[in-house]
DNA sequence: GAGATATGTCAGCCATGTTGACGTATCTTG
DNA sequence: CAAGATACGTCAACATGGCTGACATATCTC
C-alpha cells in the first residue's frame, strides 16, 4: 500500500504531502458518501411530509425497541426540545407509540406502530440497496476495512453507545 | 419486506438476517463517524462566527483553487442563493477572492486570501488529527477499504467530479 | 420530606436550505 | 450581427431543524 500516493508530485515525496492528499481523500468520500447516502430517502420522506429528523428518530427506535427518551436524546446529541418537536409529530401521525416505564415510570419507552414499521422497513430498503450495491461492489474485506476505520471516529466516548445498539435490549 | 424483520424467529439465522444487520451496521457508523468528525471543528468555526456552509466552500476552494462558482455549486449541490450567501460572507470578511475567468469572462474563479488559507489549514488541521488517527487504528489495508466502500456509494453521475478534485487544475 | 432526575412545553432566535422571478454581462451560433 | 444560451448575482418569502432560557410535573432516591 505505499503507492495511495501521487508519485507524480514530489519525487521524494515528503509523507507530509502523501498524508494530507490521505486526509482530504478521506473528508471528501466521507462527505458524498454519506450524502449521497441520506439523498437516497428525502423523496420517500418528501411524500410523507416528513424530514431527516424524522427519519434519524424512526431509524434508531427501530434499531432499539424500547428505548428511552433519553437514550434516543443521547444518540442523537441535540436538545429535548428539538426532539419534543420530532417526536410529537410522529406521535400525531401514528407511527410511533410511547409506555411507560416499568422499572422507571418517569421515563417514556418508545416503539414504532405497525404503521411506524411499515415506513421506517420502506426507508431502510433504500438505505439497504445502495449501502449493498457499495459492499458487494467494494468486496468483504473492504467492507470490515470500511467499519474500522469508522469505528476509529467515534470518540471513545461514544463508542460504548454506538456498539450497544447491536445488542438488544433487555 | 416482512421477512428481513428481526426474527428472534430464526435461530439459523438466516442470510437476509445477517445482511440486515451488517447495512445497520454500516449505517450506524457512517452516521455517528460522519457527525463526530464534523463536530470536530465546530468550535472552531464558532470562534469565527461561521458555520458549516462557510467551512464547505472554503475546503474546496483550498482544495481546488480558480473553481468555478458553477463547479462550486455542482459540488455542494445547493443552490445558487444559498452559495451566494455563504460566498458574500466569505468575501466580506476577506477569505476568498474571486477573478474574472481569463478564457470565459462570465466565470469567476474563486480562491482563499491568505487569510482564508490560514483560517482552513487550522480546521484541516482538526480533521487531520481525527481522521488519522483513525486510519492509524485501523490500518492501512482497511483505509484502502473505507475509500472503496465510499466510493461505491457515490453516483455513477458524480464519481467522476469528485475524483477530480484529486487532479490538478489546468 | 428534600432534592435529583426524566420528561414535556412555551417562546423566540439562528443557520441554512428551498422556490420563483428578474437583471446583466458575456459567449455562441445561425 | 442579432438572437439566444449561459454564468453569475440578487430580491423576497418561506421551511426545516437546530439552539437558548425558563418553567412545570411526575417520580425516584436518600
Amino acid at each position: 500500500m505505499a503507492d495511495i500516493s501521487r508519485p507524480s508530485a514530489s519525487p521524494g515525496a515528503s509523507p507530509l504531502f502523501l498524508r494530507e492528499d490521505e486526509i482530504r481523500r478521506g473528508v471528501e468520500l466521507l462527505y458524498f458518501g454519506y450524502t449521497r447516502l441520506t439523498n437516497a430517502i428525502d423523496q420517500e420522506l418528501a411524500k410523507q411530509g416528513l424530514g431527516r429528523a424524522h427519519h434519524r428518530a424512526l431509524y434508531f427506535i427501530a434499531r432499539q425497541p424500547d428505548l428511552t427518551v433519553g437514550e434516543l436524546l443521547r444518540l442523537l446529541a441535540i436538545t429535548k426540545q428539538s426532539l419534543g418537536r420530532v417526536l410529537k409529530e410522529l406521535h400525531d401521525r401514528d407511527l410511533v407509540v410511547t409506555k411507560t416505564g416499568p422499572l422507571d415510570r418517569r421515563q417514556k419507552l418508545l416503539r414504532l406502530t405497525d404503521s411506524g414499521g411499515t415506513l421506517e422497513a420502506e426507508l431502510f430498503a433504500q438505505l439497504r440497496e445502495r449501502l449493498s450495491a457499495a459492499y458487494v461492489t467494494a468486496g468483504q474485506e473492504s467492507v470490515t476495512g470500511f467499519w474500522h476505520v469508522l469505528e476509529g471516529l467515534v470518540p471513545e466516548s461514544d463508542r460504548q453507545m454506538v456498539f450497544d445498539l447491536r445488542k438488544d435490549k433487555v
